[in-house]
DNA sequence: TTAGTGATATCC
DNA sequence: GATATCACTAAA
């Protein structure tokens, strides 16, 4: 049985969050109509302002905003010019937590995952509750197990913050 | 290994 | 106002 995940799986902390949604289904109704439901094979959580790898580390800006939203709130930023990076607002309102989604199946990698997905800085700062009609998550009890590994392309972080296994892939 | 790309933050 | 920096990717 398909079960849509609701926003208060994202009230609680990041990396738990972020290890639960490895394995459930990323699902995209596309402006044609067309829908498709890709596998989270790959995330990694970002845990507040102490984390010098969040974007929020230097405390509230503009571009961070939804990082602090309610939970279940999209932070969608452009990266190099050309890719976007899809993220999930998680913890408290108020707290700067959030996951990155980094991997579905048949879209390796941050950027690619947006693009087939067709996912841009219009979904910013929006509450998925509000937009279940264009994205959505489902959890369809598919067990696996998940691996952790440290975060990539966060070379500007402390190097214990750097260290930290807040990545996870899920295995079948 | 390197170029490409543009918003953002941080510094004049 | 200017510059440096990026939670990346494809091509070579």
């Amino acid at each position: 049985m398909q079960h849509v995940i609701s926003p208060s799986f994202f009230a609680r902390e990041c990396p738990e969050a972020a290890r639960d949604l490895a394995g459930k289904l990323l699902c995209r109704r596309f402006p044609n109509g067309r829908v498709i439901k890709l596998r989270i094979l790959e995330t990694e959580a970002y845990c507040g302002e102490a984390d010098t790898a969040c974007h929020a580390h230097r405390g509230r800006t503009k571009r961070t905003e939804p990082l602090y939203a309610a939970p279940g709130t999209l932070y969608v930023y452009l990266c190099y010019g050309m890719h976007w990076m899809l993220n999930i607002s998680t913890g408290r309102e108020g707290e700067a937590q959030g996951v990155l989604i980094r991997a579905c199946d048949g879209a390796a990698g941050p950027g690619k995952l947006t693009k087939a997905l067709e996912i841009d800085g219009s979904f910013n700062g929006r509450y998925l509750p509000e937009i279940t009609s264009e994205l959505w998550l489902e959890d369809d009890a598919l067990p696996c197990s998940v691996m952790t590994a440290e975060r990539v392309g966060i070379g500007y972080a402390s190097p214990e913050d750097q260290r930290r296994p807040w990545r996870y892939i899920a295995v079948y």
